[in-house]
This record gives C-alpha cells, sequence and structure tokens, in this order.
DNA sequence: TAACTTTGAATGAATACTCATTCATTTTTA
DNA sequence: TAAAAATGAATGAGTATTCATTCAAAGTTA
C-alpha cells in the first residue's frame, strides 16, 4: 500500500526517461520520414538520428509499424492542440477564431516542409493501412466539426443564405490541405502568403462582411 | 533496306508484344500500390498481380525505380489526355471547358479510389525522390496553365474584378486535389455529389455569371 | 547511511528473413 | 536457324527483430 502510493505520486528518474526517450524516437522518426520518405526509413536510420542505440525502438514501441503509427498519433495531437490554442488566444467571434485557424495553417509551426512531408508521407499509406485510416478519420472528424460550428456561427451572425455550413467546412479544409501539396511539391510557385492569400479569397467570398481578401 | 523501312514503318509482332507488357506491367503496379500500398509493393506482387514471370519487370523496365517512374508518367500523360479529350468535347466558351474538366475531374475514370490511392501513394513519396518531383511538378504546370488561361478568359469575359487568374486557378486546383484527399480518406463524409457541389460553389462565388451553386 | 539486491533500460552483434536482381535455360518469333 | 522474349530458381544485399550482456536506478536491509 504505502509502496504503491509512492510509485503512483512521483513519476521517478526512470519513468521520465521512458517518454523522453519515446519522444525522442518519434523526433527522429519524423526527420527521417521527411528526409528519406517513409518507404526508404530504417531502424537503423531512425536511432541513428536519435543518437541512440539499434534495439531501443523494439523495445519502446515493440516493433516498426507500432513507432509509425505513434509517430502520426504524436502528429496529430500536436496539430489538434495547436489548433486549440490558437482559438483560446483569438478574439472572441467566430470570424476571429476561424482566422487564427487559417493563419496558423500556414504559419511555421505547421506549415513546415518536413512536417507536411510526413503528413503526405502518411496519407500515401493510408488505403492500405487500416490502423492510420482511423487514426486520420477521428482527426478529420474533429476537425471539420470544429470548422462546422464557426461556419455555422459565422451564417447566423452574417445572415449569409444558400450556404451550408457544411459544404463551407469541408471546402475550406480540403482547400487548406491542397495548398499544402503545393507548398510541398512547388514552393517555388506557391508561397505562403499566396496560400493565406487564397485562404482568404475563398473565405471572402462565401462570407463577404466577415472577411476581406487582403 | 527494306527490312528496315518495314520494321519503321509496321512496329511488327515483337514490338507489339513488348509495349503490351509494358503496359501490362504498370497497370499491375497502379493495382498492387492501390491494394498494398507504396512501401508494400513487390516486384513478385506486381508480376503475379500481371499474369506474368518474377522476372519480367527487370526485362523491360531495368529495374523497380524505373517501373515506378514510368507508372507515375503513365498516369500523369492519361489524365492530361483525358483533360484534352473534356475540353474538346465541351462546349466552346472557357466556362464550358472548365465546367467539362471539373466534371471530369469527379467523373469514375478520373476520380477512382484506386487511382487516387495511388496518385497520393506517389506523392507521399515524392519530397525524397526528385525524379518523381520532376514528373510531378511538369504536370502540375501544364494543367495550372490551362486553368490560369481558362480563367483569364472568364475574367475577361464577365468583367469580373478584384480577381487574379493565377490566384483563382491556384486555388481550385488546390480545392479539387484536397477534396480527392477527402475522397481518399473518408469516402462515406464526401460522396462524389458533395465534391462536386462544393467545386461549383467556389467557382460560382467567383464568377457568379458563369457558374450556378447547383 | 552504507552495503547489497533487484529491476529494467540500453546496447549492438548475431539472427532470420524479405526481396530486388541476375542468369542459365526454355519458348516464341521472324 | 538466329535473335529476342520469357521463365523462375538461385543469389546476395539489406533490414527488422532478437537476445545475451552491461549498467544505472530503485528498493531492501542492517
Amino acid at each position: 500500500m504505502q509502496k504503491r502510493a509512492k510509485i503512483a505520486k512521483t513519476p521517478g528518474k526512470r519513468e521520465k526517461n521512458k517518454e523522453l526517450r519515446r519522444g525522442q524516437l518519434i523526433r527522429a522518426t519524423i526527420r527521417s520520414v521527411a528526409r528519406r520518405g517513409f518507404a526508404e526509413t530504417t531502424m537503423a536510420d531512425v536511432t541513428k538520428e536519435a543518437g541512440l542505440s539499434l534495439g531501443l525502438v523494439n523495445l519502446h514501441f515493440k516493433s516498426k509499424d507500432k513507432l509509425m503509427e505513434e509517430t502520426l498519433r504524436y502528429l496529430s495531437e500536436e496539430y489538434e492542440s495547436a489548433c486549440y490554442a490558437a482559438m483560446a488566444s483569438a478574439g472572441p467571434s467566430a470570424a476571429d477564431k476561424m482566422r487564427a485557424l487559417v493563419e496558423l495553417d500556414f504559419s511555421p509551426k505547421v506549415c513546415d516542409r518536413r512536417k507536411l512531408a510526413v503528413w503526405f508521407a502518411f496519407w500515401g499509406e493510408t488505403k492500405s493501412r487500416p490502423t492510420y485510416q482511423q487514426i486520420c478519420a477521428r482527426n478529420d472528424r474533429r476537425y471539420e466539426k470544429i470548422i462546422t460550428d464557426l461556419c455555422q456561427e459565422i451564417i447566423e451572425d452574417g445572415g449569409y443564405t444558400g450556404i451550408s455550413p457544411v459544404t463551407m467546412a469541408s471546402g475550406l479544409s480540403a482547400l487548406v490541405n491542397g495548398l499544402w501539396l503545393d507548398l510541398l511539391m512547388t514552393p517555388e510557385d506557391m508561397p505562403v502568403e499566396n496560400a493565406l492569400q487564397i485562404s482568404f479569397f475563398f473565405l471572402s467570398h462565401a462570407f463577404p462582411n466577415h472577411f476581406t481578401s487582403a
């Protein structure tokens, strides 16, 4: 009893290191997938990138597949919390929050070519991997819910007609994903400012009283 | 001389079969990548899928990498000629042609989950493979040129102001790519009709005299 | 507190396996 | 018959995973 309580309270150096290692390996995986691609990333790459020994991935994650899965989950969660943070520090109105989310999507934190490469690497494998499919779908739905609710509020506030919040939300998130693809593939032809401009162009045409193109 | 002339004129059974085999192998690659994913597709999968012997890929394509490259090129060219065909059989105006292109993008021929899976599989690997990058970029540029020119014409025809053809074209093609991603990942949440509706929603807001939402 | 024991993290050489590629042989075409 | 295409067993390079061993931290005892 005494023992159990003690262990539960303080994580101890061991526990802490374990989490540290997992994080280290996940971040190394991201770097390696960004550099070499999904198909070419080996355990040796990852562990070398992390500055750790070869056997560690199997110790902490059981298998390469599980490591990849956890990496996808990590990216998902990171993005999700960034969204909540952006909304929290934005102005109070739905339009303010929407603006903050779009700006987040093209901010250096989210819209970094290394991370985009990893997202697309996973998306490329998703069709044939049910687990990735699940993680991504769960993520997508949560995100679309947020955007849909914001659209709903904006539509009510502006008295816009002929626009469904679901249509608008799906369109906006598709647009952002498509712009990310351009940013990844032909960054010379699509600077971030253009991507932002296009997104706000889309918003301003649908919600002219809430957004401007510039 | 006679012989040479003959060979140059008619491809001959040999030449024909060679092309036939190459096509068979490429189509088998598409099926395999769609089913198993890029990373998991092996030579054995491809040749078995094609009903041919293991060594044939190396005979006809030199290496697996080259096969993949040719497969990407095949998809690119197929899409490009479908675009030209759609435009040719559309009405004469720029808006007609634009409508035809968007409809093509969501027609069964182009917007088939197997093919979408392969596109995204390649895009996922593109960052780390310069050759793919090149093929894709060349493709993208040609496509954006077509769309940009159509936008230009529509803008002039409608006297629209405050809209740049390049912005509009980039936006539209990003939107289509993003919708394809949704169609691939969560087809239950994004039926083709919705995707079409969203695309025309975007067009109708920018070019209200040329397109309607419904 | 100090000495001892147990636990489990970390290592990387060895293992076991997968898979692209080669090539000797057979079959088909001209 | 000569040349090309096709076959698939054999090869060997590359890689995920295992595991005996080392070592640091946590727990126990006196």
